[in-house]
DNA sequence: CTGATATCAGGTGAACTGAAATCA
DNA sequence: CTGATTTCAGTTAACCTGATATCA
Protein backbone atom coordinates (compact mmCIF):
# COMPACT_ATOMS: atom_id res chain seq x y z
CA UNK A 1 0.00 0.00 0.00
CA UNK A 2 2.82 2.41 -0.31
CA UNK A 3 1.11 3.81 -3.04
CA UNK A 4 -1.64 5.49 -1.34
CA UNK A 5 0.55 7.60 0.59
CA UNK A 6 1.29 10.70 -0.90
CA UNK A 7 -0.45 13.52 -3.01
CA UNK A 8 1.13 15.39 -5.73
CA UNK A 9 1.24 19.18 -4.44
CA UNK A 10 3.83 20.14 -6.73
CA UNK A 11 5.45 22.40 -9.26
CA UNK A 12 3.24 24.00 -11.71
CA UNK A 13 5.60 22.97 -14.49
CA UNK A 14 5.41 27.23 -15.21
CA UNK A 15 1.83 26.84 -17.92
CA UNK A 16 4.39 26.58 -21.28
CA UNK A 17 2.06 24.58 -23.36
CA UNK A 18 -1.47 25.91 -21.38
CA UNK A 19 -4.17 28.66 -22.79
CA UNK A 20 -3.18 31.90 -20.98
CA UNK A 21 -7.28 32.02 -20.60
CA UNK A 22 -9.41 29.55 -19.52
CA UNK A 23 -7.93 28.91 -15.86
CA UNK A 24 -9.15 27.94 -12.57
CA UNK A 25 -12.04 25.89 -13.23
CA UNK A 26 -14.23 23.93 -11.65
CA UNK A 27 -12.28 23.70 -8.22
CA UNK A 28 -15.22 23.51 -5.60
CA UNK A 29 -16.59 19.81 -7.56
CA UNK A 30 -12.86 18.76 -7.79
CA UNK A 31 -12.22 19.57 -4.07
CA UNK A 32 -15.40 17.86 -2.62
CA UNK A 33 -13.99 14.66 -4.93
CA UNK A 34 -10.45 14.85 -3.25
CA UNK A 35 -11.61 15.05 0.15
CA UNK A 36 -14.35 12.14 -0.76
CA UNK A 37 -11.24 10.40 -2.16
CA UNK A 38 -9.63 10.66 0.97
CA UNK A 39 -12.05 9.70 3.43
CA UNK A 40 -12.89 6.56 1.26
CA UNK A 41 -9.41 5.77 1.44
CA UNK A 42 -8.99 5.93 5.13
CA UNK A 43 -12.84 4.26 5.71
CA UNK A 44 -11.94 1.32 3.70
CA UNK A 45 -9.10 0.58 6.17
CA UNK A 46 -11.09 1.08 8.78
CA UNK A 47 -14.22 -0.82 8.31
CA UNK A 48 -12.17 -3.68 6.82
CA UNK A 49 -11.35 -5.69 9.38
CA UNK A 50 -15.26 -5.99 10.68
CA UNK A 51 -15.30 -7.88 7.61
CA UNK A 52 -17.97 -5.52 5.32
CA UNK A 53 -16.82 -2.77 2.61
CA UNK A 54 -17.33 0.98 2.91
CA UNK A 55 -20.35 1.09 0.96
CA UNK A 56 -21.89 -1.72 3.07
CA UNK A 57 -20.93 0.83 6.26
CA UNK A 58 -22.77 2.90 4.52
CA UNK A 59 -26.16 1.36 4.35
CA UNK A 60 -25.99 0.22 7.50
CA UNK A 61 -25.60 3.87 9.16
CA UNK A 62 -28.05 4.91 7.09
CA UNK A 63 -30.91 1.79 8.14
CA UNK A 64 -29.69 3.01 11.56
CA UNK A 65 -30.59 6.28 11.49
CA UNK A 66 -34.14 5.38 9.44
CA UNK A 67 -34.93 1.87 10.37
CA UNK A 68 -37.95 0.59 7.95
CA UNK A 69 -36.49 1.63 4.95
CA UNK A 70 -36.89 -0.17 1.23
CA UNK A 71 -34.02 -1.53 -0.73
CA UNK A 72 -35.86 0.74 -3.46
CA UNK A 73 -35.07 4.13 -1.11
CA UNK A 74 -32.03 2.76 -0.14
CA UNK A 75 -30.65 2.64 -4.12
CA UNK A 76 -32.39 6.30 -4.53
CA UNK A 77 -30.84 7.73 -1.35
CA UNK A 78 -27.01 6.75 -2.76
CA UNK A 79 -27.59 7.67 -6.31
CA UNK A 80 -27.65 3.72 -7.15
CA UNK A 81 -29.96 1.75 -9.23
CA UNK A 82 -32.24 -0.30 -7.42
CA UNK A 83 -30.48 -3.64 -9.07
CA UNK A 84 -27.56 -2.01 -7.62
CA UNK A 85 -28.60 -1.79 -3.92
CA UNK A 86 -30.52 -5.31 -4.35
CA UNK A 87 -27.00 -7.34 -4.76
CA UNK A 88 -25.98 -5.21 -1.09
CA UNK A 89 -28.52 -5.82 0.40
CA UNK A 90 -28.31 -9.53 -0.52
CA UNK A 91 -24.87 -9.55 0.60
CA UNK A 92 -25.98 -8.02 4.18
CA UNK A 93 -28.60 -10.39 4.60
CA UNK A 94 -26.55 -13.47 4.18
CA UNK A 95 -24.13 -11.94 6.38
CA UNK A 96 -26.70 -11.75 8.85
CA UNK A 97 -26.49 -7.65 9.49
CA UNK A 98 -29.98 -6.90 8.48
CA UNK A 99 -33.38 -8.40 8.01
CA UNK A 100 -35.94 -8.12 5.47
CA UNK A 101 -39.58 -8.74 5.93
CA UNK A 102 -42.56 -7.80 4.11
CA UNK A 103 -44.63 -4.50 4.95
CA UNK A 104 -48.36 -5.94 6.50
CA UNK A 105 -49.40 -2.77 4.48
CA UNK A 106 -47.78 -3.15 1.39
CA UNK A 107 -46.76 -6.78 0.54
CA UNK A 108 -44.84 -5.64 -2.42
CA UNK A 109 -41.92 -3.50 -0.24
CA UNK A 110 -39.92 -5.38 1.87
CA UNK A 111 -38.61 -3.50 4.88
CA UNK A 112 -35.15 -3.68 6.00
CA UNK A 113 -33.96 -3.58 9.78
CA UNK A 114 -30.53 -4.03 11.30
CA UNK A 115 -30.22 -7.12 13.54
CA UNK A 116 -28.29 -7.61 17.09
CA UNK A 117 -25.38 -8.39 14.98
CA UNK A 118 -25.52 -5.45 12.27
CA UNK A 119 -26.24 -2.58 15.55
CA UNK A 120 -22.75 -4.19 17.42
CA UNK A 121 -20.96 -4.16 14.53
CA UNK A 122 -21.46 -0.54 13.88
CA UNK A 123 -21.14 0.41 17.41
CA UNK A 124 -17.77 -1.49 17.08
CA UNK A 125 -16.70 1.01 14.64
CA UNK A 126 -18.43 4.31 16.02
CA UNK A 127 -14.96 5.33 17.88
CA UNK A 128 -12.94 4.89 15.36
CA UNK A 129 -15.16 6.36 12.09
CA UNK A 130 -15.55 9.49 15.06
CA UNK A 131 -12.19 9.84 15.35
CA UNK A 132 -11.23 9.81 11.61
CA UNK A 133 -13.90 12.92 11.55
CA UNK A 134 -12.28 14.33 13.97
CA UNK A 135 -9.10 14.30 12.07
CA UNK A 136 -10.45 15.43 9.11
CA UNK A 137 -11.65 18.33 10.68
CA UNK A 138 -8.28 18.89 12.97
CA UNK A 139 -7.76 22.13 11.44
CA UNK A 140 -11.10 24.04 11.58
CA UNK A 141 -12.55 25.71 14.58
CA UNK A 142 -15.70 24.30 16.16
CA UNK A 143 -17.62 27.52 14.35
CA UNK A 144 -15.99 26.56 11.14
CA UNK A 145 -16.47 22.52 11.36
CA UNK A 146 -20.58 23.64 12.23
CA UNK A 147 -20.38 25.70 8.96
CA UNK A 148 -18.51 23.31 6.64
CA UNK A 149 -21.61 21.09 7.35
CA UNK A 150 -24.34 23.84 7.25
CA UNK A 151 -22.82 24.27 3.77
CA UNK A 152 -22.68 21.15 2.58
CA UNK A 153 -26.24 19.98 3.08
CA UNK A 154 -27.44 23.06 1.36
CA UNK A 155 -25.15 21.67 -1.53
CA UNK A 156 -26.60 18.37 -1.28
CA UNK A 157 -30.41 20.37 -1.40
CA UNK A 158 -29.65 22.72 -3.92
CA UNK A 159 -28.42 19.50 -6.05
CA UNK A 160 -31.39 16.98 -5.21
CA UNK A 161 -34.52 19.51 -4.41
CA UNK A 162 -36.10 20.15 -7.92
CA UNK A 163 -34.00 18.50 -10.29
CA UNK A 164 -36.21 20.01 -13.52
CA UNK A 165 -33.74 23.12 -13.71
CA UNK B 1 -33.40 6.84 -14.99
CA UNK B 2 -36.37 7.50 -12.74
CA UNK B 3 -34.51 6.55 -9.90
CA UNK B 4 -32.03 8.76 -9.87
CA UNK B 5 -34.30 11.15 -9.06
CA UNK B 6 -35.23 12.24 -5.58
CA UNK B 7 -33.85 12.12 -2.03
CA UNK B 8 -36.06 10.06 1.06
CA UNK B 9 -36.04 13.24 3.21
CA UNK B 10 -39.06 11.89 5.24
CA UNK B 11 -40.48 10.93 8.82
CA UNK B 12 -37.75 10.07 11.37
CA UNK B 13 -40.21 6.68 12.46
CA UNK B 14 -40.01 8.18 16.59
CA UNK B 15 -36.48 6.60 17.33
CA UNK B 16 -39.03 3.46 19.63
CA UNK B 17 -35.81 1.14 18.76
CA UNK B 18 -32.43 3.36 18.71
CA UNK B 19 -30.82 3.45 21.80
CA UNK B 20 -31.53 7.33 23.07
CA UNK B 21 -27.79 8.06 23.77
CA UNK B 22 -25.53 8.03 20.72
CA UNK B 23 -27.26 9.60 18.31
CA UNK B 24 -26.19 12.29 15.54
CA UNK B 25 -23.41 10.35 14.60
CA UNK B 26 -20.31 11.34 11.69
CA UNK B 27 -22.58 13.56 9.75
CA UNK B 28 -20.04 15.49 8.32
CA UNK B 29 -18.32 12.33 6.59
CA UNK B 30 -22.12 11.38 5.46
CA UNK B 31 -22.33 14.97 4.28
CA UNK B 32 -19.37 14.90 2.42
CA UNK B 33 -19.97 11.71 0.64
CA UNK B 34 -23.61 12.31 -0.42
CA UNK B 35 -22.65 15.64 -2.34
CA UNK B 36 -19.90 13.90 -3.53
CA UNK B 37 -22.54 11.06 -4.98
CA UNK B 38 -24.90 13.93 -6.52
CA UNK B 39 -22.36 15.60 -8.18
CA UNK B 40 -21.28 11.92 -9.63
CA UNK B 41 -24.71 11.34 -10.56
CA UNK B 42 -25.08 14.89 -12.72
CA UNK B 43 -21.48 14.72 -13.46
CA UNK B 44 -22.27 10.93 -15.23
CA UNK B 45 -25.08 12.19 -17.67
CA UNK B 46 -23.47 15.25 -18.12
CA UNK B 47 -20.37 14.03 -19.14
CA UNK B 48 -21.54 10.66 -21.18
CA UNK B 49 -22.74 12.70 -24.47
CA UNK B 50 -18.73 13.00 -24.80
CA UNK B 51 -18.12 9.87 -24.70
CA UNK B 52 -16.00 9.17 -21.32
CA UNK B 53 -16.66 8.72 -18.07
CA UNK B 54 -16.63 10.76 -14.72
CA UNK B 55 -13.41 9.25 -13.83
CA UNK B 56 -11.94 9.92 -17.66
CA UNK B 57 -13.06 12.93 -17.22
CA UNK B 58 -10.99 13.95 -14.00
CA UNK B 59 -8.15 12.36 -15.18
CA UNK B 60 -8.17 14.57 -18.11
CA UNK B 61 -8.89 17.70 -16.31
CA UNK B 62 -6.02 16.72 -13.85
CA UNK B 63 -3.86 16.52 -16.73
CA UNK B 64 -5.04 20.25 -17.73
CA UNK B 65 -4.04 21.60 -15.14
CA UNK B 66 -0.60 19.92 -14.77
CA UNK B 67 0.87 18.93 -18.06
CA UNK B 68 3.57 16.44 -18.15
CA UNK B 69 2.10 13.73 -15.03
CA UNK B 70 3.44 10.48 -15.55
CA UNK B 71 0.80 7.72 -14.57
CA UNK B 72 2.22 7.17 -11.31
CA UNK B 73 1.70 10.41 -10.23
CA UNK B 74 -1.70 9.92 -11.79
CA UNK B 75 -3.04 7.42 -9.93
CA UNK B 76 -1.51 8.80 -6.56
CA UNK B 77 -3.61 12.01 -7.09
CA UNK B 78 -6.83 9.30 -7.44
CA UNK B 79 -5.87 7.14 -4.61
CA UNK B 80 -5.69 4.16 -7.05
CA UNK B 81 -3.01 1.73 -7.82
CA UNK B 82 -0.99 2.71 -10.80
CA UNK B 83 -2.29 -0.22 -12.40
CA UNK B 84 -5.85 0.77 -12.04
CA UNK B 85 -4.70 4.19 -13.55
CA UNK B 86 -3.16 2.43 -16.61
CA UNK B 87 -5.87 1.44 -17.42
CA UNK B 88 -7.85 4.81 -17.84
CA UNK B 89 -4.31 6.19 -19.29
CA UNK B 90 -4.28 3.27 -21.96
CA UNK B 91 -8.26 3.77 -22.64
CA UNK B 92 -7.26 7.69 -23.01
CA UNK B 93 -5.35 7.07 -25.32
CA UNK B 94 -6.76 4.79 -27.44
CA UNK B 95 -9.52 7.25 -27.66
CA UNK B 96 -6.99 9.85 -29.14
CA UNK B 97 -7.18 12.19 -25.82
CA UNK B 98 -3.76 12.39 -24.25
CA UNK B 99 -0.24 11.04 -25.80
CA UNK B 100 2.52 9.38 -23.60
CA UNK B 101 6.13 10.51 -24.71
CA UNK B 102 9.38 9.61 -22.76
CA UNK B 103 10.89 11.50 -20.58
CA UNK B 104 14.25 12.65 -21.89
CA UNK B 105 15.30 13.09 -18.83
CA UNK B 106 14.45 10.16 -17.10
CA UNK B 107 13.30 7.12 -19.56
CA UNK B 108 11.86 4.89 -17.31
CA UNK B 109 8.65 7.43 -17.01
CA UNK B 110 5.70 8.13 -19.75
CA UNK B 111 4.60 11.91 -19.27
CA UNK B 112 1.34 12.16 -20.18
CA UNK B 113 -0.21 15.44 -22.25
CA UNK B 114 -3.64 16.17 -23.52
CA UNK B 115 -3.95 15.50 -27.52
CA UNK B 116 -5.96 18.69 -29.24
CA UNK B 117 -8.87 16.15 -28.96
CA UNK B 118 -8.49 15.82 -25.23
CA UNK B 119 -8.69 20.29 -25.33
CA UNK B 120 -11.38 20.24 -27.08
CA UNK B 121 -13.13 17.38 -25.77
CA UNK B 122 -13.15 19.65 -22.11
CA UNK B 123 -13.50 22.92 -23.40
CA UNK B 124 -16.72 21.62 -25.08
CA UNK B 125 -17.28 20.66 -21.38
CA UNK B 126 -16.17 23.33 -19.76
CA UNK B 127 -19.51 25.66 -19.60
CA UNK B 128 -22.10 22.92 -18.35
CA UNK B 129 -19.51 21.45 -15.58
CA UNK B 130 -19.51 25.57 -13.95
CA UNK B 131 -23.21 25.69 -14.96
CA UNK B 132 -23.48 22.87 -12.02
CA UNK B 133 -20.91 23.97 -9.38
CA UNK B 134 -22.58 27.24 -9.95
CA UNK B 135 -26.04 25.39 -9.01
CA UNK B 136 -24.54 23.08 -6.50
CA UNK B 137 -23.41 26.52 -4.59
CA UNK B 138 -26.67 28.63 -5.72
CA UNK B 139 -28.05 28.62 -1.57
CA UNK B 140 -24.67 29.90 -0.47
CA UNK B 141 -23.42 33.59 -0.50
CA UNK B 142 -19.57 34.02 -2.65
CA UNK B 143 -18.10 34.99 0.90
CA UNK B 144 -19.63 31.16 2.28
CA UNK B 145 -18.81 29.63 -1.77
CA UNK B 146 -15.17 30.67 -0.90
CA UNK B 147 -14.80 29.29 2.75
CA UNK B 148 -16.45 26.18 1.94
CA UNK B 149 -13.54 25.64 -0.84
CA UNK B 150 -11.22 26.81 2.15
CA UNK B 151 -12.51 24.33 4.70
CA UNK B 152 -12.47 21.49 2.64
CA UNK B 153 -9.10 21.89 1.34
CA UNK B 154 -8.19 22.06 4.74
CA UNK B 155 -10.25 19.04 5.05
CA UNK B 156 -7.67 17.21 2.29
CA UNK B 157 -4.82 18.29 3.60
CA UNK B 158 -5.45 17.15 7.01
CA UNK B 159 -6.08 14.19 5.51
CA UNK B 160 -3.69 13.29 3.39
CA UNK B 161 -0.31 14.92 4.75
CA UNK B 162 1.60 12.39 7.25
CA UNK B 163 -0.40 9.66 6.98
CA UNK B 164 1.45 7.97 10.35
CA UNK B 165 -0.61 9.15 13.60
C1' DC C 1 21.34 -3.17 -4.45
C1' DT C 2 17.39 -0.15 -3.73
C1' DG C 3 13.46 2.27 -5.21
C1' DA C 4 10.26 4.01 -8.66
C1' DT C 5 7.93 3.30 -13.01
C1' DA C 6 5.64 0.73 -16.27
C1' DT C 7 3.48 -3.44 -17.89
C1' DC C 8 1.52 -8.21 -18.17
C1' DA C 9 -1.68 -11.57 -16.21
C1' DG C 10 -5.50 -12.88 -13.68
C1' DG C 11 -9.30 -12.05 -10.52
C1' DT C 12 -13.29 -9.66 -8.28
C1' DG C 13 -16.84 -6.65 -6.32
C1' DA C 14 -19.97 -3.36 -7.67
C1' DA C 15 -22.05 -0.96 -10.76
C1' DC C 16 -24.90 -0.98 -15.23
C1' DT C 17 -29.01 -2.32 -18.82
C1' DG C 18 -32.88 -5.15 -20.01
C1' DA C 19 -36.81 -7.85 -18.89
C1' DA C 20 -40.28 -9.87 -16.07
C1' DA C 21 -43.29 -10.88 -11.91
C1' DT C 22 -46.01 -8.92 -8.12
C1' DC C 23 -49.15 -5.86 -6.22
C1' DA C 24 -51.50 -1.20 -4.71
C1' DC D 1 -53.91 0.08 -17.00
C1' DT D 2 -50.29 2.61 -14.50
C1' DG D 3 -46.62 2.92 -11.47
C1' DA D 4 -43.51 1.18 -7.83
C1' DT D 5 -40.91 -2.62 -5.93
C1' DT D 6 -38.50 -6.62 -6.33
C1' DT D 7 -35.92 -10.09 -8.73
C1' DC D 8 -33.41 -12.67 -12.58
C1' DA D 9 -29.90 -12.58 -16.17
C1' DG D 10 -26.08 -10.87 -18.57
C1' DT D 11 -22.49 -7.27 -19.16
C1' DT D 12 -18.92 -4.03 -18.18
C1' DA D 13 -15.78 -0.53 -16.19
C1' DA D 14 -12.86 0.01 -12.59
C1' DC D 15 -10.73 -1.57 -9.19
C1' DC D 16 -7.48 -5.14 -6.92
C1' DT D 17 -3.02 -8.54 -6.08
C1' DG D 18 1.10 -10.60 -7.83
C1' DA D 19 5.06 -10.88 -10.78
C1' DT D 20 8.39 -8.96 -13.99
C1' DA D 21 11.43 -5.71 -16.77
C1' DT D 22 13.58 -1.30 -17.00
C1' DC D 23 16.29 2.26 -15.35
C1' DA D 24 18.15 6.24 -12.14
Amino acid sequence: MAHTVGIETGAQSGGSTAPVGAVARPSLLYVVKQVELAVKARLDELVKPAGVTTMQYTALTVLRRREGLSSAQLARNSFVTPQSMADTVTTLEQQGLIVRRRNPDNRRVLLLSLTDAGRSLLAGLDAEVEALEDRMAERLTQRQRDDLEDYLERCRAALTDLPSH
